[in-house]
DNA sequence: CTGCCACTTCAAGTTCACTTGAGGTCAAGC
DNA sequence: GCTTGACCTCAAGTGAACTTGAAGTGGCAG
């Protein structure tokens, strides 16, 4: 395939060209060659760029990312690292499912006040168990240019505590 | 049971008196009275934080969850949105199932370059389906105050795109 | 009554992940 | 050959969620 420009990988991605320039900055991405000034990507780049964005839904850094992703190019993961990130996520998944659950039930329990509801708190109570580590919170999402649509509603961060 | 004072919230919750105070700033949270300066709350607060912390673990920002919680006390909350965010909350639980089956199998497989194997190219497309809403980042995680350690590493925050 | 020190307020600082703005370059179209 | 404008760099700004620091207050042990 041919090369992409960076215009042209923001629109594949949805990740804004600032954004390219800031995670080739850090180390995450890179072009294989530029054309005057700009640069250019290999298609496969759009893999990579999914891969990140998977890593922040999970909750990694950029920075846990790139220590993943290895400074020159393919995924020289440490399997011990993954395999407990892996089983972190499982905590998250779970809880978060838990409070899917909780939330469902919240939008169908006709109690006036959910922390009534014995379902509620138990709900509550199981998917607080383990600590949580909150996600990052996007600042607000400004997309590239595109006329609609990309509502970019920023999420939360948290500051996780022991 | 008796009322608690902000470090005893602190140490039962594992959230840090400043994060109380910021809490109560933004409207979250608020003692019910206090014992001269020094604030008092209701040990059903600590449910309150429960909540707090679940939802900026499924990337709801403080904001959102004020939204939900309503000013006065009792989470007055809006059916329509939970449900909303309770399926939003299912995809998510989804693309991170994909995700930790991703790296699960990262960490198993034999090739050298995950992005050729085919069944990890097959879980990252399935994962990338929709549109990741990355987390909030924490900053670090300090603990209450607790002597030593404390050494601060922030782990992430993202920046989402549409 | 004295002193301690946990608690208080308020302003400023920090981190993360980007975005924005100013000023510049250059490939391509006219 | 000149203009255009997408792309460039670099510094500074932004927003979220807290933390930190300085200066003050007051309950309570002694």
């Amino acid at each position: 395939m041919k090369d992409l420009d960076i215009a042209e990988v923001a629109r594949a991605s949805g990740i804004a060209a600032s954004a390219l320039r800031f995670y080739e900055e850090q180390g995450l991405i890179a072009p294989i060659g530029r054309h005057g000034l700009r640069r250019l990507y290999d298609p496969g780049v759009l893999e990579r760029l999914r891969l990140i964005q998977l890593g922040r839904a999970a909750g990694f850094s950029l920075r846990e990312i790139a220590a993943m992703f290895a400074p020159d190019g393919r995924p020289r993961i440490d399997r011990r690292k993954l395999a407990a990130k892996a089983d972190a996520l499982d905590r998250t998944i779970r809880e978060l499912g838990a409070l899917r659950d909780g939330l469902r039930h919240a939008a169908a329990c006709p109690a006036r006040d959910h922390l009534e509801c014995p379902s509620f708190r138990r709900l509550l109570r199981a998917a607080a168990l383990g600590a949580i580590r909150p996600p990052a919170a996007p600042k607000s999402a400004k997309k590239f240019r595109r006329p609609a649509s990309t509502k970019r509603r920023p999420s939360s961060t948290g500051g996780g505590r022991a």
